[in-house]
RNA sequence: GUGGGUAUAGCGUAGCUGGUUAACGCGUCAGUUUGUGGCACUGAAGACCAUCGGUUCGAAUCCGAUUACCCACCCCA
């Protein structure tokens, strides 16, 4: 029985499922094609000091989130997010060599063993779009609009985008100085991870959910004021230029992401709930301009966001959007007895062949039974196919739809004829 | 890793304080007289009541452990 259970965190996604997450991916590829954006598929696991390095050992993604093994002498580990693996390969192939910036995007899953939750699996699926190479606030804003137009135009109205800057690593030493000094008198008062924070990541001070800590945090200093002129500039273009698209967006403090490459822009798309406890992040992003230097490749500025597919699609059937679609076949062929089940089984080759989704009776049902499988697969049309037809060659297609009966001859012209008539009704929807 | 909840046919559920063949809806399959579906009606198949152990004359029902799932903390997509 242990055999039939699948791993904690997984999913199967079914076939009545798997039309809307294919249609969800379509969307994803065209809009990632109209703002530029090249397909890049990379290996599903990677060596697991790539990730340590990249997403930073002191992140809880490291630390105990990663999913290891290790064959032979090397340690590999499967990937917890895509932007590591992206730049690594970005940089092995030379793809900075070529015209900057360099923009890819894919669509992929990623494993963090942690435990399983609301909205968070232990392999999960995301979109992502890396722009490597431009250190300039327009970017920043591309990269913002296109994840934008994917919410918005899927018709996700209740999401909203909050956007922060963590500074570089010089105004964000500053900033935590400041935060430690602001807490330092206080530091009795906090809760036990809080304690813990305070030594670790003092950014994170603001992040706590105990109502006391965040008392506590209501007046603390904020990063942006301590930006450096450089990236207090870079974030006040960005917002200009937000403004400019038209894109509304709250600017969010407590923004600190959990892995530690990013630098200056950071941004979330989060759902609204009457309770903001219950709001979800379904993209995440921002800049990353130290990543690529960590990696070994010349210093070069790069952004990108994840989108998490399974948030995005359980917050579009929340919100009563639809992804999926009737699926059926075009022509469902009803064969009555031994010779006309061979007929039909060649019929529906030639069809197929020609494009047209035929299916026909593979179970031996009778007549009626075969009217409502056909029903039941959504076919478009049937037509019966029995000794009569096989003799004169004469037969009756059948509109599901419509009820409409439409004499037609089987024989040379019969899928042209089809075809016409399967074409002309599509139309007319 | 810590705390709380749940666990009955493919799915969703009922089963009260333990008592003979575990119920219902959906779905599946077959029929409702001869070659035409969707509706309706009739019937059938399908469950060792999560697993293991305990209490008892007797447990789906009580107790314990295990596992899985859900919710919260942590963190994130």
């Amino acid at each position: 029985m242990k055999l039939l259970q699948r791993p904690k965190g997984t999913r199967d996604i079914l076939p009545a499922e798997c039309r809307s997450w294919q249609n969800l991916e379509k969307f994803l590829r065209d809009t990632a094609n109209l703002y530029g954006f090249r397909e890049i598929r990379v290996p599903t696991f990677e060596k697991t000091e790539l990730f340590s390095r990249g997403v930073g050992e002191t992140t809880d993604v490291v630390q105990k989130e990663m999913y290891t093994v290790t064959a032979g002498n090397s340690s590999f580990t499967l990937r917890p997010e895509g932007t590591a693996g992206t730049i690594r390969a970005i940089l092995e192939n030379g793809m900075l060599n070529d015209a900057l910036p360099q923009r890819v995007y894919y669509i992929l899953s990623c494993f963090r063993h942690e435990n399983k939750q609301k909205d968070r699996y232990r392999e999960f699926h995301q979109f992502g779009v890396e722009m490597i190479g431009s250190p300039m606030p327009s970017a920043d804003a591309e990269i913002i609009a296109m994840a934008n137009q994917i919410l918005s135009q899927l018709g996700l109205i209740n999401v909203s985008l909050h956007i922060n800057s963590i500074g570089c690593p010089t105004c964000r030493k500053a900033y935590q100085e400041a935060l430690r000094a602001y807490f330092a008198p206080v530091r009795e008062c906090l809760c036990a991870t809080c304690q813990e924070r305070y030594e670790k990541n003092p950014l994170r001070l603001l992040d706590c959910k105990e109502s006391s800590c965040k008392k506590l945090g209501l007046d603390a200093p904020i990063i942006l004021d301590y930006l450096c002129d450089e990236c207090k500039t870079h974030f006040a273009t960005l917002k200009s230029h937000l403004d400019a698209l038209g894109i509304a967006y709250e600017i969010d403090p407590k923004i600190v992401r959990g892995l530690d490459y990013y630098t200056k822009t950071v941004f979330e798309f989060v759902t609204q709930e009457e309770n903001p406890d219950d709001s979800i992040t379904i993209c995440g992003g921002g800049r990353y301009d130290g990543l690529i230097a960590e990696l070994g490749g010349h210093p070069t500025p790069a952004l990108g966001f994840g989108l998490g597919l399974e948030r995005l699609l359980t917050s579009l059937s929340k919100a009563g959007i639809s992804m999926s679609d009737d699926f059926g076949c075009d022509l469902y062929l009803i064969p009555l007895g031994d010779d006309a089940t061979q007929k039909a089984l060649q019929l529906t080759a030639s069809l197929r062949r020609e494009g047209i989704s035929a299916q026909t009776d593979v179970m031996g049902r009778g007549l009626r039974a075969q009217m409502k499988h056909a029903n039941k697969v959504v076919a478009r049309f049937t037509l019966v196919l029995g000794d009569d037809e096989l003799k004169t060659g004469k037969a009756t297609l059948k509109n599901m739809k419509s009820g409409e009966e439409i004499p037609l001859t089987l024989g040379d012209g019969f899928i042209k004829t089809f075809s016409d008539i399967e074409i002309a009704d599509r139309l007319a929807l």
